[in-house]
DNA sequence: ATGTTAACTTAACAGCGTTAGTCAGTTCAA
DNA sequence: TTGAACTGACTAACGCTGTTAAGTTAACAT
């Protein structure tokens, strides 16, 4: 079966279809053979699509980042701040799995780079000194990642067993991880306010 | 050559072998072949020691979990957060490469569940509610696996050729990968201080 | 009509974690 | 002192991985 009259394979159908393994088996669940069979073709096919692998998964990491909503900047850097961490957060927790690989080059993807520019003017735009714009980008940065690595993980007690076996009395799982889910989320909104409510502080301090 | 008058192996070799691998290879730099080959000795030899590549992994990770400080609780919950945050960031940071395996199973490791319940209890020992106490525990470790991925992305850009293309003025990758570490550790700091000044707010308005 | 390119195929390579089976040195019981 | 059991290594091999090479034919350009 050479060259069919319509092609089989898209790079947009092939980025659908790792994710969607990604989502359900994991990072370490995609193999270019299993996607091959998820889209009815043989492995090697993908490489006249994709010269790698990674690059492969750049791009998908590249289509997430691509959600991610600098906007709310306009109305200011507080609503700036939060409306830019929870889209950020929301955008990565719809695909945990693949955050250890997204968090693996943000200096070098360029969606990442141009929200670390919006966020950072808008920063500096509402009165905020450079050096400290830097810090206030790369901080809400770490709460978001530490936030997505915590949802990541999660995915690792799937093996409920783990804990079944160190909390006979809990009995229901689903249980668990959605308290833990709902802990994720609180604390995380918990952080972001403590930390721009300290920020508020610093900011009336300079003016 | 069976048998050896004196064992070859031993547990704490090999972690401290394949930690060296880690940190100068990345994590995928480690596999069983080479680390066998630098302990002088063939692969299977290593399944004498260790069950799974991930046992031997998981008590790398609890080794330097178990550098962690939580002693600074008995100076007051601020100095306590500081000192535990502090001290947890700078075990990730000795070893960045093997902070994405260690984060995925914070919830299981024991080293990091009993460091959680010390910061509890120091939490709620010094007047935050319990509830508070979780969140705070948790935007911590945000805080902390955040930074720590940062210094660990770092790694992939010693492929400095990708910066110097984009900033041919440079010229020096040293510099800035130097940069960047200090971006980090600042900014490290910077959060952790607006985060808990932040919290002071809240804790004064609480009683 | 012919040559080139495009989009697939199968076969294969090197490396991976891991298992099976073998073998000699060590330790302990009889 | 001998024999059995155990220990700590070995080589060979399995099925998996990402990727490359070579072959095949449909589609397109001249």
């Amino acid at each position: 079966m050479p060259r069919p009259t319509t092609p089989l394979l898209s790079q947009a159908g092939i980025r659908a279809a790792a994710l969607e393994i990604i989502d359900r088996d994991g990072l370490d669940g995609l193999s270019m053979r299993k996607l091959a069979a998820a889209l009815g073709v043989s492995a090697p096919a993908l490489y006249f699509h994709y010269p790698t692998k990674e690059q492969l998964l750049d791009d998908v990491a590249s289509e997430i980042i691509e959600k991610v909503d600098t906007s709310a900047f306009a109305r200011g850097w507080r609503e700036g701040l939060f409306g830019w961490a929870r889209s950020y957060r929301a955008a990565l927790a719809e695909h945990p799995n693949i955050v250890p690989f997204l968090v693996r080059g943000p200096g070098q993807r360029d969606a990442s780079l141009r929200r670390a520019d919006a966020v950072h003017g808008g920063l500096v735009a509402a009165g905020w000194p450079a050096r400290d714009a830097t810090m206030i980008g790369a901080s809400t940065k770490y709460l978001v990642v530490g936030a997505a690595m915590g949802s990541f993980s999660r995915g690792f007690v799937d093996d409920v067993q783990v804990y079944l076996d160190r909390y006979p009395s809990l009995g229901d799982a689903h249980r668990l991880r959605e308290h833990a889910d709902a802990v994720d989320r609180d604390s995380f909104e918990f952080a972001l306010t403590m930390f721009i409510d300290g920020l508020e502080a610093r900011l009336s301090q300079i003016h």
